[in-house]
DNA sequence: CACCGGTACGAAAGCGCTTACGAAAGCGCT
DNA sequence: AGCGCTTTCGTAAGCGCTTTCGTACCGGTG
């Protein structure tokens, strides 16, 4: 909108420099071929003035589009805002802006939400939260995102490992596996899963990693009520009703993530179900209200805003021929939810 | 970054729809002077190929920046992330694209991000969040903003009133009233507040809702402790810490927003102090998880997400002459971190 | 039938920047 | 002194779009 306006243009520092727009414009963005002397006036008098260059202009030109677009699940649920802090920070230090886009939980918006940065020109694109277990939808993206590259943009993933590019990964099937196994060395037997959507990997791997643990002690996890529901809180609610109402001599519950678990905290509450004298429950990714909630959550750390930050430092790395893989550390914060299995009365 | 590769270009549309590139413009950007025949035809065919016109060419030729530029005191804070999901939301149905700054409650990196979005030349700003009880402070960002609308840009901020531009203003003053009164209603004389950063607004507002109620039982908040800390879950802790210490017979407090609340309970909690039965405690903003909270917090309603797209709409209308202020509700949720005072042993 | 106002369209001029490409100047060498 | 090389800088050609201006054509009028 705003009019061209007097507006501060390269010319006008070159002149004042008494150089050539093409010489200010190398100066500014520090190739070589300009004398150290004549780069350090440029420099000094676009810092006088207070020049700040047309990014529109610039991407025209050719030059790297400045903005990293982050396409979401969902903006306003803490485990992406805190991934959204971590890129923002990065963003922030290396004088990028961050375009947030919401995908609302959907592929096809996500596909769509990616083309269109891929359209917009953006010069790093960063996809965070869940893949999806039905192919077409990861080759889609995939492809979306492969063509991209080939045309010299810069991608990382967080937590998606289908995709062909650099990724960010949480190990979820360890975390599953380190929560049952917590609540199987309390004495849990009667086990349930508040899993969220079906479609989701990152659902399948946590749940993966709990059947492993239960395996360990020789149970099955087919035999475990694991009721899917949506990966939010509202969800978890669903799911803990389904459970207590289906389920009720159940002694512990898994939700595979902390939105779920808050759900499931909320229910029992309402219910009036001691936690964790009744019900143990335990959720995962530890955003940073679990330590908060009553009683303080049991969950598997994973470090949201490191993981943005590194993901933002791979896509800015030099791209390598194959992609890379940084698997991020987790650990089980034991708080107030869980307690060994007491006899039932 | 996205070398020029095959793209389709406008040209590539006009051509294959028979018409010239200037038509093919005026026909996509729905202006007159194109006969409706051709008009749709040329959508058609943009629609067929996919095209999506390169927003860098688009602004710098002089067309609007689609982009909103959004300002933020913090990111990961569930009242700044609830609005920008209300923001999201309606630049999404607009097509708009949103750029999230983080101004880390500094006034002065506000400022820089402000006028970094104005050299951008994005085409609309929303800067969010409370205001500085410091007059330069505003006057700065009033200045950049004002010259900013001077050219064609739109803007609008949410909860801060001396910007001179629209603004969506939840009343915190009643806000603050409302919760003193339900504490007092409760019997509760005692009363601290964990306050947040005396330099904002926010607080001296709320804190003088607070005020008048208490005036109104003859009381003087000047004879309450009042603690100053951050406005955050660790300035909620830190000041209940110093209001446990230094005035131990206090029965309730007043917590100028959710986060602090949330700190306040958990260093409640770590004390094994009761909430409600020893100590009663508010909070303000009525965030998402505040429900989930244990006890489940009291607080006031702040519609956030509303307040986001409020403020969209409003910097998306024609601009008016004088700035629009479009008050916002609010309302007391009672939940269980209250009650009414207990004869002390 | 010449004339005029209006509408539908095309040609071309930028927006502010990056980046070939080429010119000029400095250097060491023969 | 003359040659070729490197270094430093200026000239100019776009990037893909919007928009001004001008032209062609329409129907209706005198």
């Amino acid at each position: 909108m705003p009019k061209p306006g007097p507006r501060l243009r390269l010319v006008d520092v070159a002149e004042r420099a008494g150089v050539s727009l093409a010489t200010a414009s190398r100066a500014l963005a520090g190739r070589d071929g300009v004398s150290e002397e004549v780069a350090s006036r440029v420099r000094q008098v676009s810092q006088e003035l207070g020049y700040v260059a047309n990014p529109y202009a610039r991407t025209l030109a050719g030059g790297a589009s400045s903005t990293v677009g982050l396409v979401v699940h969902q903006v306003d649920d803490p485990y992406f805002s805190e991934i959204a802090g971590g890129v923002i920070q990065i963003a922030d230090e290396r004088g990028l802006l961050v375009q947030i886009c919401h995908s609302g939980r959907d592929p096809g918006h996500e596909l769509r939400q990616i083309r269109h940065l891929i359209a917009q020109r953006v010069g790093i694109i960063i996809v965070a939260g869940s893949g999806y277990r039905d192919a077409r939808v990861e080759a889609d993206a995939k492809a979306a995102l492969s063509d991209y590259q080939r045309q010299g943009g810069r991608v990382a993933v967080i937590g998606r490992h289908s995709l062909g590019v650099d990724a960010v990964l949480p190990d979820n099937e360890a975390g599953g596996r380190v929560l049952a196994e917590h609540l199987l060395g309390l004495g849990h037997r009667r086990i349930a899963v508040a899993a969220g959507d079906e479609a989701l990997t990152t659902v399948a791997d946590r749940l993966a990693g709990v059947a492993a643990a239960l395996r360990g002690q020789g149970l099955d996890l087919a035999d475990l009520p694991v009721v899917h529901s949506a990966f939010t809180r509202e969800g978890g609610r669903a799911a803990a009703e389904r459970i207590l109402a289906e389920h009720p001599r159940t002694t512990a519950i898994i939700a595979l993530n902390d939105a779920m678990a808050m759900g499931v905290l909320s229910t029992l509450r309402a219910q009036r179900i001691a936690v964790p004298e009744r019900m143990s429950v335990v959720g995962f990714d530890d955003v940073s209200v679990a330590a908060d909630l009553a009683p303080g959550l049991t969950t598997v750390r994973l470090p949201m805003t490191d993981m943005g930050r590194m993901a933002l430092a791979m896509a800015l790395k030099p791209v390598s021929a194959r992609p890379r893989r940084r698997s991020t550390g987790h650990q089980l914060v034991v708080r107030d939810s869980t307690a060994p299995v007491t006899p039932r009365a």
